[in-house]
DNA sequence: ATGGTCGTGTGACGA
């Protein structure tokens, strides 16, 4: 037996409602965290429909994260903790049979230097904080989703053109290798080394047709959970339907 | 190529 849990961001709930469904119904995941709701609306009956419940954290316009799931779970945290001032809705954690499953939509952090990459860095200090927790209490967990972090120069199709870049940038990378130093294991990496392994490709400049992408959707693993792994692939299908996210699915199945 | 393309909500702004 093993559970299969996606991540995805989906550039909008309400222009992609039809992708999702067709994605829940082909791959059928026992989990689906998604990112950029992108606005208020949310079509929880749809998903229902399909057998699946849905907690969600959403504002106007902007971000917003949602976990569907076929099992009941706990909601634990809608907040990042660590500062309350920042009512961005960028951050579910959840709680199913011991396993806590957490949801972000990291900050872009664009442009930088400047103010969006200073929060970019504080939201990621507030990040291993909570998980500094998690682990010091050995609470297994996952952390899913758009991370906005290219972690190596094999996840770019062209490093030398992101160097200046927030999702690139040595500071952001630093506190991803921070991360990974209190004992997490990046779900990806554990069976494949192979660079041009993307999960986004902007709509510019024929970026998809070219594969000029970047890996910046994760899986993040506590060593528990790690150990359960059975495998984490990226699904580039739903990239090359019409009027598409500009990210596609990252798929985790571990252990049951 | 200081552009290019999407989505929100109907202005610019974010990515």
């Amino acid at each position: 037996m093993s559970t299969k849990i996606a991540t995805w961001n989906v550039n909008s709930i309400k222009a992609r409602l039809d992708h999702v469904l067709r994605f829940l119904e082909s791959e059928k995941p026992d989990v689906l965290m998604m990112q950029e709701l992108k606005g208020l609306e949310f079509p929880e009956e749809a998903f229902a429909k399909l057998g699946y419940q849905s907690q969600n954290v959403r504002q106007k316009a902007y971000n917003g994260v949602a976990i569907l799931s076929r099992k009941p779970v706990n909601v634990i945290l809608d907040r990042l903790p660590g500062d309350d001032g920042d009512d961005q809705a960028r951050y579910l954690e959840v709680e199913q049979g011991g396993l806590r499953l957490i949801d972000i939509y990291l900050p872009n952090g664009n442009p930088a230097p400047g103010e969006k990459f200073d929060y970019k860095l504080r939201w990621m200090d507030r990040l291993i904080l909570r998980l500094k927790e998690l682990r010091a209490d050995n609470v297994p967990f996952a952390v899913g989703g758009d991370f906005n972090i290219i972690p190596e120069n094999k996840d770019c199709y062209d490093p030398k053109s992101w160097v200046n870049d927030a999702l690139f940038r040595i500071e952001s990378r630093r506190k991803f290798r921070s991360l990974l130093n209190l004992g997490i294991t990046d779900a990806f990496r554990i069976y494949n080394s192979q660079p041009d392994n993307y999960t986004y490709w902007d709509y510019q400049a024929g970026a998809w047709q070219k594969n000029h992408g970047i890996r910046i959707d994760h899986f993040l693993l506590s060593p528990e959970v790690a150990d359960r792994a059975l495998s984490c692939r990226i699904d580039i299908q739903p990239r090359s339907w019409d009027k598409a996210s500009d990210h596609t699915p990252l798929i985790l199945e571990i252990a049951a």
